[in-house]
DNA sequence: CCAAATTGTGAAACAATTGCATAATATTCA
DNA sequence: TGAATATTATGCAATTGTTTCACAATTTGG
């Protein structure tokens, strides 16, 4: 007994038709081909799906039942059918997102709200706690872009350049260093360092300052979220290193000060990292595009 | 883009074994058929179902959505032929019963609740208001059993004998007629009779008795419950004829009394009509087995 | 980097579906 | 009722689709 759908269409067509013959034009093939099918059909089953003493043929109480699952299936199939025309037509799709820069949440949220306003029929996820594995993630599909500061030349996958940010150290305006018109590696000897709980590779801190200059704070504090961070370094429970598009709006009525990295401050560019096949995908462009521009923009805090 | 059960079961078992080589295997086809239907998948796709980067295929976005309707769809269809078997062996099926004699609810219910039990599988229903076209409808299939005390000689038709019954004058206690030991048409001249809302072919009655005699009763009264009927015949708004079964049990409480229709009384029998290439099945000899015992065992009244 | 495992491909064998012509059967209408 | 019409069934040939075989290509894991 092996069914096809080529059989749940025929019953369907027939019943619908009311008819073989006039199922048969329907379906663009001859009375005969039908026939033929039925007869095959009703040989798997074993059961008769048709009540032959009528003639225009009529369905039997076993064919009904047929009927009854063509009538759940078919729509279905024919719902996968119209995705994969959106899909191929690059109406729909997937944009799982992973992100190595913890505070990109920021203002990937504002970026993606927009997106799906656009292009409603693609599946908008952000994906965190791969940041280790995020650019093996793309290659293999599980993802399909990763937001990060550090490109490598990888077969299959594109770098795109979003925008510029500067990291900048934040503490209390109480806290001594606040007197300080920059801070070098050597300040964050006696400090506590509040940070995002990944990797130190992730962290422009380490990365860009602290590692080259074999500096270890006195303390180092993880903390998940932006919002909570700042409350601390408010309080003058530590020091922070921090994005500037994640102050840039909060500024004004706070109890901490910013200060550049080194005299000369630190600039740092983050790159979408996407597989090359899907770069030019519309929905991937306007991505990026909005991307590059919306962060740049004054905008209300979302948390 | 044209999709079969094939590609989906296809799907889903190189999802499920991990790969197209075990796939294969289990499918108990080579790993190079498999192959070619993927190919043949994708290019009716138009889109990539697998990740090819990775050597174990693994499934893409669009492939995940595949197979979403697979492991939807595919235990819907293995439940259809599970069904299939069950009719096959004649553990399943359909059993419509139209009746002709309207009385006949009074023992085919506890027939019924009965047969349910043994054949929980079995769709029982009973159609009435079909009473006219009752046996072109068991031609056609539409229903499955047809009682009736009126046997045809039809082609494909069986007919099997049920048991005998007497269809008996009902009156009142205190009507004039309950003097006589029997009644023959005469006495019906000058009385309502109260009948079931059916056609007077269908009524015994009429047939056996009234219409050979060409009696016409003064007035003819329809009403469709059987309690109904015996309530206005015990409160002297008419007299009915019945089968002797429908009074068998609530005789003794009440303000009626029953007698013979002429002097031998009339006696009929009930069959049950079923297409021959039903009869012999298991559950209809079951059924036509209960029918012929059943309704002749004394019974708790259910209405 | 090599051995093992996995997937892809073209040609030929094989199997299934379809169409054609026509027979068989049912329905309709005069 | 009996033609005329419509509908379904069937054998065979043509067509189309699927599977296998043999081997190439690629990836994985030690």
């Amino acid at each position: 007994m092996y069914f096809e759908l080529r059989h749940l269409r025929a019953i369907k067509a027939i019943n619908d038709a009311g008819g073989l013959s006039r199922a048969a034009d329907r379906m663009n093939i001859t009375q005969s081909a039908l026939s033929h099918q039925v007869k095959g059909l009703e040989d798997q089953a074993g059961v008769e799906l048709f009540v032959r003493r009528t003639k225009p043929l009529r369905l039997s109480a076993a064919g009904m039942r047929f009927l009854k699952l063509a009538e759940r299936v078919l729509p279905e199939v024919e719902a996968l059918e119209e995705d994969f025309r959106n899909l191929r037509q690059g109406r729909s799709g997937r944009l799982h997102i992973a992100i190595e820069c913890h505070a990109c949440f920021e203002w990937l949220f504002p970026v993606l709200e927009q997106f799906r306003r656009a292009w409603p029929d693609v599946d908008v996820d952000i994906r965190p706690g791969l940041a280790f594995e995020a650019l093996p993630a793309l290659q293999r599909e599980d993802v399909d872009v990763v937001v990060s500061s550090d490109p490598e030349c990888l077969d299959g996958i594109d770098f795109s350049a979003l925008f510029d940010y500067e990291p900048v150290f934040v503490a209390s305006s109480h806290h001594p260093l606040a007197a300080k018109e920059f801070v070098v590696a050597d300040d964050f000897r006696d400090e506590t360092l509040i940070t995002y709980p990944v990797d130190r590779s992730r962290l422009d801190v380490f990365t860009e300052l602290l590692l080259p200059a074999k500096v270890e704070p006195r303390a180092v504090r993880q903390v998940e979220l932006t919002a909570v961070i700042l409350l601390l370094v408010a309080s003058n429970r530590g020091v922070a290193v921090l994005p500037d598009w994640v102050l840039r709006d909060v500024k004004l009525d706070s109890d901490y000060v910013t200060r550049p990295l080194t005299e000369k401050g630190i600039t740092r560019r983050l790159y979408a990292a996407t597989r090359d096949k899907d770069t030019s995908q519309p929905f991937m462009a306007y991505l990026l595009r909005l991307a590059r521009t919306e962060p740049l923009k004054p905008q209300r805090r979302s948390a």
